[in-house]
Formats: structure tokens, C-alpha cells, sequence
RNA sequence: GGCCCGUUGGUCAAGAGGUUAAGACAUCACCCUUUCACGGUGGUAUCGUGGGUUCGAUUCCCGCACGGGUCACCA
């Protein structure tokens, strides 16, 4: 058959000679060592916390070794095509200090653009024909319902089921038969003909799973849409050859693909990146656990995490410590040190599906919080309240002395221990909320109400502003004597049925008319924050008839 | 079902042919304390299973079980 004249029917005109594409992207010029790495996603706009986990450690990899982190699109699937989605990708991996050197919509080195697959329509067409001109790839003219019988049969006679081997109909099509489909107008894909074996196994290293064994392609997979644009497969060994990627690091749902890629890598020649498999984030649901995904798991969006005002940092931390072992121990003992100082490795990363745990980057934030100065906590804040807060507690933000001496207090700031009282910025909202607003309601009293009404009448009697901390708690004390409460909780302790209760019921009453919360930081601070006139107003209104 | 990957406490995990099998989160108890949040002390809890190799295996080898992934003109 002449391949020549068949490449030349299926893909008409004139392309450039091949090697030219080997001078207009030549290698890079980077330093021994240093490593290429990219992001990959297609457009739909969705990033969820295992985009990040992989863009950390893509990111992580590239600029340790003094290499280069760029983006391109996978837009080869119109169906997934999202507007503004790159921006939002690029926005949502910005917020976790994930910074691209080039790639789309970002700039950079334009040597290796376009970074749009559709854009680089030509250099895989003007590959796709030189297959055909090696016989290495042929027109394929199965019809959707054809493929889909084949499969039916092949799983009904419990074969594995593809375009492959005997089944590959089209793969030995006479001159004829081609031309004649060809004639009729038929459309068709191209399918690589595959030379492998699967019976036949090769050693291979990944950078992060060590050595696996890789069976050989023998399915003779579409590289050409009938709409002439390339499949995942064949545009990703063009791509990462042409833009020069050293490392793929990728979920472990494209092992099962790694036949495929060997295979198209060895037909064009072309030298291969190094790859690593990472393992998927995980999600318990119910008895088992499964992949995160983006239908069933919306929680997980990273969108989820700004919108409950989780601290950036924070996030990344956790999936460094998820995604490199040796972090958590590394960030105990250099708390202070920049996290781009850890030594990053494919290595060290995980060969198992992980567990996404809540607990544990609740645990995290809320210590990144606690470290944080009160003017970066308000700066903080305030962003995400401009964002997603109510017009409340917007209205915080207005005035920025007492907020600053409410956070100070919150934080423990100047005291012996930080406070860490909330996880995210939503929560921190809802807990400096009774500085600014009456309390909208109160928690409930333990101590009956005519008790109660004494003890607040009490208070107000006793109360003055100017009173220090000493002062004021020795007053709290004598009314709980008043009242028949201990004064002291080791009398209480010693003999509880001598009392009504003890002064923490007391301050209790205090707490919760000044606060509506049973639980605050220290009520005598509270009370100095929001003056005497509100305290007193206050407390009145909850001395009820 | 075929193929591939994986399996140390509830979770993330360190680890080496011989260890009291680290640490963190969670959990429980106690201490501190006017509440809470911290902080402190201590506790419960782990090598999937069967067979080898070996003086000795959680560690090395094989089988099995279990979990996961994948089998598109989606990426």
C-alpha cells in the first residue's frame, strides 16, 4: 500500500519537516538537575483539593531544583469547556501560592507556546502523518454503534475488550475498501497500530511508586478524532516532548494509560519524561473509601475552603504533610523557616490512597491562626469578610482600634499561651460577634431566674468600670457569697452540697448576659473592651420579671 | 472479568531481619482553671492472612484475602 499517498488523503497539505519542530522547541537552558513540571487540567473550571495536592507537588518539585512550573490546557474535549475556567484555576492555586513561570494566560518564555492543545493543532497533525507514512497509524472507520456491539461481545465472551488485535477491524483494510470509505465520505479517526504484547512485561521505575511492571499496548488506540483533533494520549506525548516536561507527576488513575504513552513515545522517537504516580486523595464513605470526586464531593472544592475561611497556609501545610512524610517532623522543628525550604522529594511521597481528615487540618489552621499578629489576623479577616461575610460583619472592619483590641484579647496576645479558639475565619465571626452586637440570643442559664435577677441586680450595684481585674473578680466573689454560691471553688469541691453552687455559676449568670455565650475568653476583659454603658445596658436587660 | 497499584493503631504515618514498633491528629482520664480556649501528665489502640527463607520475621520471597484504579473519538 502506498502510505504516502494515504497520509496524504487523510491529512492533506504541506507540514513542516518534523525536525523542524525540534529546533523551534529546542531543549531547555536550565541548570543539571533541574526539573520541568506542569499542570495539565482540562478547562472545566472545577479545582478540588486533589488538583491542589497534585499542584503542590508539581510546583514543590519544579522550583526546588531550580526548574520551571508551566500550564497548559487540555482542551481537546469541547464537551468540558468552561468559560473563564483558566482564570479561575489560576486564581483558586494563586490563593495557595502556587505560581506558574509560563503557560496560559500567564505568559512567560513564549518559546514553548501556545499552551492551548487546540492551538497546536498543526504539530500533531503533521505528526499523526508521519505515522500513517510509516503504516504506524491508520484510518479507522467503526462507527460509535459498532464499537460499542464490539465491546458488548467482547465482555459477554469475557474477553478484554477494545480495538485490538483481531478485533481491530479497520487495522487491515485493503487500498480499496480505504479509498472507497473514503469516497463515501465516511468519517474516521486514526488509530495507532500497535506492535505490543500485553503477555510480555518490562521493569519500569516511577519516580514515586519505585519499580512496577508495565505490560506492553496492544490496543490500537484513536490518536485522531474525527474532528482532527488529537486524544489525552497522543497530545500529551507531543506536548511534554515539545515543552520539554522532565517529570510528570500525575494521579494514579493514568497508570493504567502508561502502556499507552510508552508505546506512542517509542513510535515517535521521542525521548520520555520521568514519571511519578501519586495516590489519590481518599474519601471514607460509609464501610469503604473512594477517590474523591467532583460530582459527589462538592465539599471538597477548594472553593468550599475559602468560603469557610480557611487560612491558606494552613491548607497547604496539611497536604504537605500528606504528601511528603518527613514534612510534618521537618515543620515541628523549623516552625519559623519558610516552607520552601523543605526538601521536597517524589520519593517521599505516599504510595497509598490517603484519607482526607478533617480533624487533623482543623488542628492545623487553628494553630497557623494562633500565630498570626492581630493586624495580620484583622487583615485576614477582613478580606474574607468583604467577601463572604454579612453586612455585620463587615461592619467590624469599620472600627479597626476596638477590633484590634478585640483580637488581642482573643488571641491571647501579650499573655503567657495564645488562644486558639477557631479554626476559620467564619467561626473567628461568629466568635468576636457579641464585641459588636447585642447577642441575638442567649445561651441557657443553669442558676433559676429569680436567683439570677439577684445576682445581676448585685452586679450592677458593685459594678464600676474603673475597677481592675483583682477588684472586679473579688466583687463576682462576694455576690456568690450573697447568694449562698462558694466564693471558692476548693470550698465547693470539698463540700457541694454546703452551697448553691460556686462562683463559676456565678460568672456564668455574668457571661452569659454580657455575651449570650457560656463560653469566652476572660469576662473582665470583655467587659473593659465594650465600656461600661453597653455592659450596663446589658446586663439589665436581662434581669427578667 | 483482565491488567496494574496498594495493605503498620480510628486517621496520617516513621521504622529496621533481633526495637519497650517513633511522632502527629482524634479519643479517654487526670492536673491547671470563674467558663471556654490553651498548656501539662498519663492511658487505650497498629504490623491483613497462609506458607516458605532464617537461629529469628512486621521487615525478604510466593500464594490468598481485602481495598483502590483502569479498561471512550473524557482527560
Amino acid at each position: 500500500m502506498d502510505y504516502h499517498a494515504l497520509a496524504e488523503r487523510l491529512l492533506p497539505g504541506n507540514y513542516p519537516e518534523l525536525s523542524s519542530y525540534e529546533s523551534l522547541y529546542p531543549p531547555r537552558n536550565l541548570p543539571k538537575g533541574a526539573e520541568v513540571t506542569r499542570l495539565a487540567p482540562s478547562p472545566t473550571g472545577f479545582i478540588h483539593l486533589g488538583n491542589l495536592f497534585a499542584a503542590i507537588a508539581n510546583e514543590r518539585i519544579a522550583h526546588r531544583s531550580g526548574g520551571i512550573l508551566y500550564l497548559r490546557i487540555e482542551d481537546t474535549d469541547l464537551k468540558r469547556k468552561v468559560d473563564g475556567a483558566v482564570e479561575a484555576v489560576i486564581k483558586a492555586l494563586d490563593y495557595f501560592d502556587i505560581r506558574f513561570d509560563e503557560g496560559a494566560e500567564i505568559g512567560g518564555d513564549e518559546t514553548y507556546a501556545p499552551w492551548y492543545q487546540r492551538q497546536r493543532a498543526e504539530i500533531y497533525r503533521a505528526f499523526v502523518k508521519h505515522l500513517i507514512e510509516e503504516g504506524r497509524a491508520y484510518p479507522c472507520f467503526c462507527t460509535a454503534e459498532e464499537l460499542d456491539a464490539l465491546r458488548e461481545e467482547q465482555t459477554a465472551h469475557k474477553e478484554v475488550p477494545g480495538y485490538y488485535g483481531k478485533y481491530a477491524r479497520c487495522r487491515d483494510l485493503s487500498e480499496e475498501e480505504i479509498y472507497r470509505n473514503l469516497d463515501a465520505g465516511k468519517p474516521f479517526v486514526i488509530r495507532l497500530r500497535s506492535m505490543g504484547d500485553p503477555e510480555v512485561k518490562h521493569k519500569f521505575h516511577d519516580e514515586i511508586k519505585g519499580e512496577i511492571t508495565v505490560p506492553e499496548n496492544d490496543q490500537d488506540v484513536v490518536i485522531l478524532k474525527s474532528d482532527g483533533i488529537p486524544t489525552y494520549h497522543f497530545a500529551h506525548a507531543i506536548d511534554d516532548h515539545f515543552m520539554r516536561t522532565t517529570l510528570v507527576i500525575r494521579g494514579e488513575e493514568w497508570l493504567a494509560s502508561l502502556p499507552i504513552h510508552i508505546e506512542l513515545f517509542a513510535a515517535l522517537g521521542f525521548e520520555r519524561p520521568r514519571y511519578g504516580h501519586n495516590c489519590s486523595l481518599m474519601k471514607q464513605d460509609g464501610e469503604t473509601r473512594r477517590k474523591l470526586s467532583k460530582r459527589k464531593d462538592p465539599e471538597l472544592s477548594l472553593e468550599y475552603y475559602r468560603k469557610e475561611g480557611y487560612y491558606p497556609r494552613a491548607v497547604k501545610i496539611y497536604m504537605l504533610t500528606l504528601l511528603n512524610s518527613n514534612f510534618e517532623e521537618w515543620y515541628m522543628k523549623n516552625p519559623d523557616a519558610p516552607l520552601e525550604e523543605f526538601k521536597f522529594t517524589a520519593a517521599k511521597m505516599s504510595k497509598s490512597g490517603t484519607l482526607f481528615d478533617l480533624d487533623k487540618l482543623n488542628d492545623i489552621s487553628k494553630n497557623e491562626l494562633s500565630k498570626l499578629s492581630a493586624s495580620d489576623m484583622a487583615a485576614f479577616l477582613k478580606a474574607w469578610a468583604m467577601e463572604f461575610g454579612t453586612p455585620a460583619q463587615q461592619k467590624y472592619f469599620g472600627d479597626g482600634e476596638k477590633l484590634s483590641r478585640v483580637l488581642t484579647l482573643c488571641m491571647g496576645i501579650g499573655g503567657k499561651k495564645r488562644r486558639k479558639d477557631f479554626t476559620t475565619a467564619s467561626q473567628a465571626m461568629k466568635f468576636i460577634e457579641y464585641f459588636f452586637e447585642r447577642p441575638a440570643a442567649h445561651e441557657e442559664y443553669r442558676v433559676e431566674k429569680d436567683v439570677r435577677n439577684g445576682i445581676l441586680r448585685a452586679f450592677l450595684q458593685h459594678y464600676r468600670d474603673t475597677d481592675d481585674a483583682q477588684t472586679w473578680f473579688a466583687n463576682v466573689k462576694a455576690i456568690a457569697a450573697e447568694f449562698g454560691f462558694a466564693a471558692e471553688m476548693k470550698d465547693y469541691k470539698a463540700a457541694p452540697e454546703a452551697y448553691r453552687g460556686s462562683v463559676a455559676d456565678v460568672a456564668e449568670v455574668l457571661r452569659i448576659a454580657t455575651t449570650g455565650k457560656a463560653n469566652t475568653p476572660d469576662l473582665w476583659s470583655i467587659q473593659q473592651i465594650l465600656g461600661e454603658e453597653e455592659v450596663r445596658a446589658r446586663i439589665s436587660e436581662e434581669i427578667k420579671p
